[in-house]
RNA sequence: GCUGGUGUGGCGGAAUGGCAGACGCACGGGACUUAAAAUCCCGAGGUGGCAACACCGUGUGGGUUCGACUCCCACCACCAGCACCA
């Protein structure tokens, strides 16, 4: 029989008997939950970097089962999204029909490569009986007051309606190339800034990847500050949030972002208002990423005629607009001090504005003398009136003070992740549940009548005035009010793709459930999630909104856990044998079927396990390739070496135990490529003593099982060892085996290897020193000086110190 | 730009602060074969040397240490993410 067979013919077995299906519950067996992300079941189908994960965590996975545990390895599909829409225009086709198709081809893909799923806790984001629970979920928001419609700004495209961020390439539409622009657009948003510390903190209780904890950190990007009122001459004020409060007396100017309403409330007051309205339209057509930090040159305009007043000073101060402000993030307007921030240094050179230094300690002509140098140097204030000598610490204290007494600031906490902007002005997403009643407003559709199914249409192309295409659907949008009976209408906006990806992970632990989206037993029984494995592209935005969504459902009684995730990875990517992501144009593709085909299922898993370090990125290779399929035919020839014995031979015995101690901590700590080495010396001293017994070839076959488990599980029934190795534990091994009699060790003399000594790794270190010095070479290099020390690193190296 | 990460032979990569290069690929030599493939054995970081051996060597420059790929500081290069792709 050829592997591919041999493959066929386990997955088949596997299936029939429900090998991997588990109850929530078993006796006498704890539980594992081990996840891997779900896909978005593309046109492309499974790649090789789905192929490294998943036979990675199906190797973890399969590991625990083997340990006794009762492990739930689920899977399913993130089936809503931008890619299916598109492909349902081009081909003319439904989305529900291509997300079928794609799905089907994932799972047969997913079951080729060998995976131990649990196919009967199955679930895909667009089917209704999920949904459902989806926009259920979102009506608690709503509930909650954590869900509003509120004005945000969307990419807009004359022809093509509103765009993602995606389908916008330098300021034009991807589809028609007209020139894109920002524009105002109500919307729905989930309130998670006010999840915002919690999401930070909680951190603290997670296993996660360090780097993983960092973004999120840095994502949400917490910071104290003040936030203070500035009055404008003749009238009107505006707040500005700063976290140096301790440099208010060097404010020279004020920036305010272009499109705020402040702007247009002065408009009588501007006197150059024809430039600022063309300043404005150039902004509009830049996206908020153009503006941020990626924008080397700020520019601006400043508002001829109106100025601010200083809180402290009374003195004017003159306001610009520019576009590094966005009105979206803190007050939408900023206190300017060239002197101690290098960006509004560079800003006041370009437009002449005067400079006042307020901290001493460097000199500021050239550059800005900013916070990270100044703090914790014990710098003082200068040019800044009562608060001159007082320290940078002292001064942020007093100043804060001052002004709150004043009544014109607050403390203030500020963050710099956003509220989730929940609309889409798409088709293809989970409706929004919500009716709008011109008498009682927002009302959320009667939970009874959940799901809102997304109807038929004509086209799936967002219309041209950036509305959904359901709103052209007039039956479906003409309703009434569940609360006053009037005609009301439906919202038409659908949700993200995040929205069905936020709580996938509950669903699996009762699947099947049409009472509530998961009942708290089972949901008890398996949160928090053990393995949590995804990519780094999802460290930030999925990770937090799948933790947010938790946090919330924790708050309503409906999640037993305040964190979903204990453990958190995230791989490496796969590249191109050229060291270049695979892609269709760069045609340094490898397809994970025409390998399985060729090779086998088996080494392609290997070769997955041993390519690298899981989480950092590595090249495919061919060669690579062959070498895992050549090892795997080593293990092969091993049934003719087989003879009898149920106890480890002496000759292999150090080796058997080595491997099974460095197998078993290397899968716990994803260490996957020295396993499948360490299982290659092993396989080196089989082929070296040309021969193996019983006991030593079935712990090979169960420490190989987890990366190649088909031909394992074959060759175990072949030789008679069992019908299959369903019930087969996980091998042990003995400290005591692991320690070798004699060891050699490198001794060196002032840090300088001068000789190579065999030692009895049963002696006392000073035996073990006095035989050293004993030694030829080493008695010479230390001859007629005075020892100052002596360093025994035990087994492996003794360094003599001598003047 | 900001944030996170990476940098070790010809190549993929190993190394709780303790003999750098495990394991594998490619390569060279040999065995088997009419031959090739497959398989098996041996060799191998670089430079110099017949050799023993010597010197150099983990992106660059400093530092800590008996000892640094590993820790600290500064820098360079590359990769990923940046909120409506998911």
């Amino acid at each position: 029989m050829n592997y591919q067979d041999i493959e066929k013919k386990w997955q088949r077995i596997w299936e029939d008997e429900k090998r991997f299906e588990v109850k929530n519950k078993v006796e006498g067996k704890k539980n594992k939950y081990i996840l891997i992300e779900f896909p978005y079941p593309s046109g492309k189908g499974l790649h090789m970097g789905h192929c490294r994960s998943y036979t990675a965590i199906d190797a973890y996975a399969r590991k625990q089962r083997l340990e006794g545990y009762n492990v739930m390895f689920p899977f399913g599909t993130d089936a809503y999204g931008l890619e299916a829409e598109r492909t349902a225009i081009k081909e003319h086709k439904k989305p529900q029909d291509i997300v079928a198709r794609n799905i089907k081809t994932f799972q047969n893909q997913v079951r080729a490569i060998g995976m131990s799923i649990d196919w009967s806790r199955t679930i895909n984001t667009c089917d209704e009986d999920y949904y459902k629970w989806t926009q259920w979920q979102f009506i608690q928001f709503f509930k909650a007051g954590l869900a509003e419609k509120r004005e945000t700004t969307v990419n807009y495209c004359p022809n093509c309606g509103v765009l993602a961020n995606e389908e916008v390439e330098d300021g034009t539409c991807c589809q028609c190339h007209s020139e894109t622009t920002q524009k105002a657009k109500a919307q729905w948003v989930l309130k998670m800034t006010e999840y915002a510390e919690r999401l930070a903190d909680d951190l603290k209780d997670t296993d996660f990847m360090e780097h993983i904890k960092t973004s999120q950190i840095n994502w949400i990007g917490k910071s104290e500050g003040v936030e203070v009122d500035f009055d404008i001459v003749g009238g009107g004020k505006f707040s500005i949030f700063t976290t140096c409060i301790e440099t208010i007396c060097g404010i020279t100017f004020m920036v305010v972002a272009p499109e705020s309403n402040l702007v247009d409330s002065l408009k009588d007051r501007i006197q150059n208002w024809n430039e600022v309205e063309n300043y404005r339209r150039e902004t509009a057509k830049k996206s908020e990423f153009d503006r941020s930090e990626m924008n080397k040159d700020k520019s601006g305009v400043k508002l001829e005629g109106v100025y601010a007043v200083h809180p402290l000073s009374g003195k004017k101060v003159p306001i610009f607009i520019g576009d590094f402000v966005l009105a979206g993030y803190g007050t939408g307007a900023v206190m300017a001090v060239p002197t101690h921030d290098q960006r509004d240094f560079e800003f006041a050179q370009k437009y002449n504005i005067d400079m006042i230094q307020v901290i001493d300690g460097a000199d500021v002509s050239k550059c800005a003398f900013e916070k990270h140098d100044y703090l914790g140097n014990g710098c003082k204030l200068i040019n800044s009136g009562e608060f001159d000598g007082l320290t940078v610490e002292e001064a942020k204290a007093a100043i804060t003070d001052k002004l709150v007494k004043m009544g014109v600031a607050r403390k203030k906490l500020n963050f710099k992740m956003r509220d989730w902007v929940f609309s889409r002005q798409r088709y293809w997403g989970e409706p929004i549940p919500m009716v709008y009643c011109e008498t009682c407003g927002w009302v959320p559709v009667p939970e009874d009548q959940l799901p809102v199914k997304l109807p038929d249409v004509e086209s799936y192309e967002p219309t041209k005035d950036g509305e959904s295409p359901l709103s052209l659907i007039t039956d479906w949008v003409k309703t009434t009010c569940p609360h006053c009976g009037k005609p009301a209408k439906r919202e038409t906006d659908t949700m993200p793709g995040w929205a069905g990806s936020s709580w996938y992970f509950m669903r699996y632990c009762d699947a099947h459930n049409d009472k509530e989206f998961a009942s708290r037993e089972a949901l008890s029984s398996w949160l928090p999630i053990d393995l949590y494995n995804g990519g780094n592209e999802h460290t930030t935005r999925h990770l937090l909104y799948a933790r947010f969504w938790n946090k919330f459902l924790y708050d309503q009684g409906l999640s037993p856990v305040s964190e979903p995730f204990a453990r958190r990875i995230s791989q490496g990517l796969i590249l191109g044998s050229d060291g270049k992501k695979m892609s269709k144009s760069a045609g340094n593709g490898v397809d994970p079927l025409e390998v399985i085909a060729k090779y086998s299922a088996d080494a392609l898993r290997v070769w997955m396990s041993f390519i690298g370090d899981y989480f950092e990125s590595a090249s495919w290779s061919d060669e690579g390739l062959k070498a895992c399929y050549k090892f795997i035919n080593k293990i092969v020839s091993f049934k003719d070496m087989l003879v009898e014995g149920e106890e480890y031979s002496k000759e292999l015995e150090v080796a058997m135990h080595s491997a099974i101690k460095k197998v078993s901590q290397d899968i716990d700590n994803i260490k996957f490529n020295t396993a499948i080495s360490a299982l290659m010396i092993l396989s080196n001293e089989v082929a070296k003593v040309k021969k193996i017994n019983h006991a030593e070839y079935k712990t090979l076959l169960t420490l190989l099982n987890p990366f190649a488990p088909h031909i394992t599980e074959e060759l175990w029934v072949e030789c008679g060892f069992g019908a299959s190795m369903k019930d087969v534990q996980w091998p042990k091994y003995d400290e005591k085996k692991l320690v070798k009699s004699e060891v050699e060790i490198a001794v060196q003399v002032n840090s300088k290897i001068v000789a190579r000594v065999n030692i009895n790794t049963q002696l006392k270190q000073d035996e073990i020193l006095a035989e050293i010095k004993a030694n030829e070479n080493v008695a010479k290099a230390i001859e007629g000086k005075t020892i100052v020390k002596e360093i025994y690193v035990p087994g492996r190296i003794a360094n003599i110190i001598a003047k």
